[in-house]
Order: structure tokens, then C-alpha cells, then sequence
DNA sequence: GCCAACGTTGGC
DNA sequence: GCCAACGTTGGC
């Protein structure tokens, strides 16, 4: 059992979007990043903590929580020609990306990077470092735990 | 829209 | 394998 942190532009799906869904579960597509990517594949288990978190949006920060609701398989997106995730150098052969499944355990207040940054308590997490960019991070169990008991 | 930070690409 | 050029991320 592992915790995760996913980015996720709520122009694309935020976690209104994600809670009317059906099963409001959605999968992962479009990681083009071959760390995040391996997360997924080689780490996530069904069950597996997850904070929704909101990027590039005029407030960041948790918005949610969730869960891996399926093992990782080859992202649909990367095939279809017209999507802009399309992939010219990956086939269903041999496909190059991979998601899980996310569903929605349920939707929190938000909890703002501004907040974030200043909670002493959570100055090791990932997404709060210098220059970091991965869409898909780590959340040492203990930070969870304190993520879920202010939220 | 700006731009720092980082990842990827491709020539050599 | 190096590394300059380029593209992307994402907060502000």
C-alpha cells in the first residue's frame, strides 16, 4: 500500500469532473514522462492512496482524494491519430505509455499550495521541492497521514 | 504572458 | 556519450 500525488489540470479533469464520471473513476492517460510512467507501472497497486491535486489553475493545491482503481495497462491516447497525445513511435505492440485507473474517494476542501508551503510539518514533500515538474509523485505515509487529518 | 527549471532530441 | 537546442511544465 502506497501514496501517491497526481497533477491534474482541472481544465482537462478536475475533481468535479472526476465525481460525475460514471464510477467516477477515470483513467490516467497522457503522462508522456518516463519516471510517472513507471510509477504507474511498476509501483501502483489497486487501493493505493491518491491526492487529487489540482495544477496550472489559478488555485492549486489538493482538491480531493482518491484511489488506484486498476492496474496499469497501454494508455488508449497514444493511437488515436488525433488526439494530442498520439504517439507516432509507439504501437499496440509494443506500446510506450502506460495509466492506471483513479476513482474519486471523495472530494475535500482545498488544501492550496500556498497552504501547503506553509505547513512546517510538510516541508519534505515532493511537489514542494525546487523546480519540481513530475506529474506523479510519492507521498511518504506519514505526510499522508497528516495531509488527510487537516483536510 | 513570463520565465525558471527540467526533460528530450538529435547531430556529432 | 556529450551537450546545445528545443519543448514542456506550472506557479506567478
Amino acid at each position: 500500500m502506497r501514496y501517491w500525488l497526481m497533477k491534474s489540470e482541472p481544465s482537462d479533469v478536475s475533481i468535479d469532473d472526476l465525481a460525475a464520471l460514471p464510477n467516477q473513476s477515470v483513467d490516467w492517460y497522457g503522462v508522456r514522462n518516463y519516471q510517472a510512467r513507471n510509477f504507474m507501472r511498476d509501483q501502483m497497486q489497486v487501493g493505493d492512496g491518491v491526492l487529487f491535486y489540482h495544477s496550472n489553475c489559478a488555485e492549486p493545491g489538493i482538491a480531493g482524494i482518491a484511489e488506484v482503481s486498476k492496474l496499469a495497462y497501454p494508455d488508449r491516447t497514444q493511437f488515436d491519430l488525433k488526439h494530442k497525445y498520439y504517439d507516432p513511435k509507439s504501437t499496440p505492440e509494443n506500446p510506450r505509455w502506460m495509466n492506471v485507473d483513479v476513482k474519486l474517494v471523495r472530494k475535500t476542501r482545498l488544501l492550496s499550495l500556498k497552504e501547503l508551503r506553509e505547513t512546517p510539518e510538510l516541508a519534505n514533500l515532493r511537489i514542494l521541492q525546487r523546480g519540481n515538474r513530475l506529474s506523479i509523485t510519492p507521498v511518504d505515509p506519514r505526510d499522508w497521514e497528516f495531509i488527510l487529518s487537516i483536510l
